[in-house]
DNA sequence: CTACTTGCAAAAAATTTGCTGCTAT
DNA sequence: ATAGCAGCAAATTTTTTGCAAGTAG
């Protein structure tokens, strides 16, 4: 549970511009290491344990992809990704999201259902043409 | 990239024998552990690395999904997954998929696309009757 | 035969946590 | 003031890997 008075405090808010200028969905290691210039004191710990509640708090989206670690979207709008099988990269993708895609998942399940995730997985551009 | 001979080991012919029984998309110690009485010599480094290559070769399939760890399904047919939130608890989803979903996808991204997962999270009925 | 695979153990990678002192409200 | 948070470091969890011996094709 989230405690009731959420504070913003400098570390949180850092994180959460940061990330918001990140166009590149990062891991946790890879939020660290860009607000570590800003911010020297800040620790892995406190990395994690905002990665965790922000996105409790709507501020900032969890992206569940392939891969052993979790990434961040500052971008909170509905949106989908594409990922690339070879580099990894994970690109948005906005698209309306299909209303009759969620009214059979409705139909097909005793769950409530909150929201949905869609992940493309192909090859980008720039692995095309070394594949070539 | 895998090898061209891909031996079907006791080891592998096993782990995917046991996953294709079970129905509830095992993370890799689930699979660990299921495996151990019938086989108590294998390694949970077996384990991994054929996590990692049978899902190359088709015969298994990884999914990406929320939570900390990777997991995995032996039904290879198309199909959708639903995460409850509370239990983690994963359901699969016989709905069809959308054909201008794939349409819309492809018109926005540059990317080749060679697949794509959906999964739906909400609240599954067990999670429900306990929040009441 | 012989390249691929395994078991084992150690290492690496990723994440979580206990504690003490600081700080947003 | 005071509950919530941060920093630090240690612990835990999850995954990967080097190597010598075993085995499928």
């Amino acid at each position: 549970m989230l405690p009731s008075p959420f504070r913003m405090t400098k570390q949180r808010q850092l994180i959460l511009d940061e990330i918001k200028k990140m166009k590149t969905h990062p891991t946790a290691d890879e939020v660290y290491e860009v607000l570590r210039p800003k911010m020297p004191r800040i620790s892995l710990g406190t990395v994690y344990r905002n990665l965790e509640t922000l996105p409790k708090t709507g501020l900032l989206r969890k992206i569940d992809v392939g891969g052993t670690q979790k990434r961040f979207d500052g971008d909170i709008s509905d949106h989908y990704h594409v990922r690339c099988t070879q580099c990894s990269r994970i690109d948005d993708l906005f698209i309306d999201a299909d209303k009759k895609l969620l009214k059979k998942a409705e139909n097909a399940t005793d769950f409530d259902i909150l929201r949905h995730n869609v992940e493309f997985v192909g090859i980008c551009p720039k692995c095309k043409k070394e594949e070539e």
